[in-house]
DNA sequence: GGTATATCGTTAAAAAAATCACGATAAAAG
DNA sequence: CTTTTATCGTGATTTTTTTAACGATATACC
């Protein structure tokens, strides 16, 4: 593998788009991909698919582009999709079921190996082929499954409870789609996950249409 | 109001969690709250919040900070959640149905008036208040409801095919929740969110945790 | 009333990210 | 075989974003 830069943020959040594109590419029969292709279909510049490309350690071809088939393998690889994960959801309401049975999740090697629910109605029963568990289980099932992912869509009023059981349980890290802020030991990992910016995105690009327009 | 700065995407999106702890900081009774604060709260530099506020055009006062209703005010302003948005919910899916019930949106001007479903089963009923109808009425009730806003949560299969109805009716902005890019007219604003990009930052997070402590 | 202090807000500097410029190169075309 | 061409990948440049430095000021305390 060439030699490995280190990653800007920005360049890590837009993997997973190439990684997509790249995928219904090899799907279509192509067997190269170019920058420029990957740019056009996603309104990007060439430069910049090609330098984010650049951190996987991918070595591309003058006039062809990358090879997809290298090409997944070194985003999939750089970004640990290569490897199974273990990981709990914790909340099986809506958000929950919805996340379960997100059909892309099997590409990156996420494996939700158990559900966990306050609602007596759900316990025992499976969701998307996850089963549920009661809350009261949780740390000790976190433990026992080996999970280190906790994927945690409860109501905020439960958050952190509900997160101090996950870091008693041993969890690593944490997929936050609540709107607190945890608080946890500096060992956890927490990503937020917040849906109300690109909400605010949205409506700040329509204010200045609409103000452009006037 | 003071002068209104440009302002920087990623300001913008921080904007909502700011407003979220300053809501809460009123609910406790606070009549300011600080730069300082906000910051801690979010494990930010208060500087970097100051500054982000001073877009909306907010003015703190020494010693104390903001006005919480003036700041919360302001923000709301700032991104336009102080009037009114009209929006329909296309696909009524698990996801969909999370979105629709999602108490936080009241706050931020959004109003679910209608959602839409090829599934039988649920044309007619009601999801969260919000009734369903049939994907073939979406174009005319887009342009009846005067509709400014779709959320869209179908399946990826179907994304482009709704998305050429509801601009056929009309609308001004699309979030889109479908992992596929859309092909509108320059005139319609789309928001897409990936789920995965967070993922992809969690992981990287993962990853790196492990190699310094090997 | 005078002094200490926390915070704001502006201007400047630093860091991060995006973009440009361009030489190198392998494939395709002539 | 030679020329043309599309693309890569590096280093330089520009733009954007974050952070620092610091004077100003209203409040709180003495």
């Amino acid at each position: 593998m060439a030699k490995q830069k280190i990653a800007a943020i920005p360049s890590i959040r837009r993997l997973p788009s190439y990684l997509h594109i790249i995928r219904q590419s090899k799907d279509e029969g192509h067997e190269y991909i170019s920058g420029t292709v990957i740019a056009q279909e996603l309104h990007l510049e060439p430069i910049q698919v090609r330098k984010d490309l650049a951190i996987t350690g991918i070595v591309g071809k003058p006039k062809k582009g990358y090879p997809v088939v290298a090409l997944m393998a070194a985003i999939e690889h750089f970004l640990g999709w290569d490897e199974i994960q273990e990981a709990v959801l914790v909340g099986a309401g809506n958000l929950g079921t919805a996340l379960s049975g997100y059909p892309e999740f099997q590409y990156h090697g996420l494996n939700i190996c158990a559900a966990f629910d306050q609602d007596p109605a759900k316990i025992g029963k499976m969701i998307h082929g996850v089963p549920v568990f009661s809350l009261e289980t949780l740390p000790e099932q976190v433990r026992n499954l080996h999970a280190h992912i906790a994927i945690l869509t409860v109501p905020s009023a439960h958050a952190q409870a509900v997160t101090d059981q996950l870091v008693a349980g041993g969890i690593s890290a944490i997929w936050n789609f609540t709107n607190v802020k945890l608080k946890v030991p500096d060992s956890v990992i927490v990503q937020k996950e917040d849906l109300t910016s690109g909400y605010a995105m949205l409506c700040v690009m329509m204010n200045a249409r609409k103000h452009d327009t006037e």
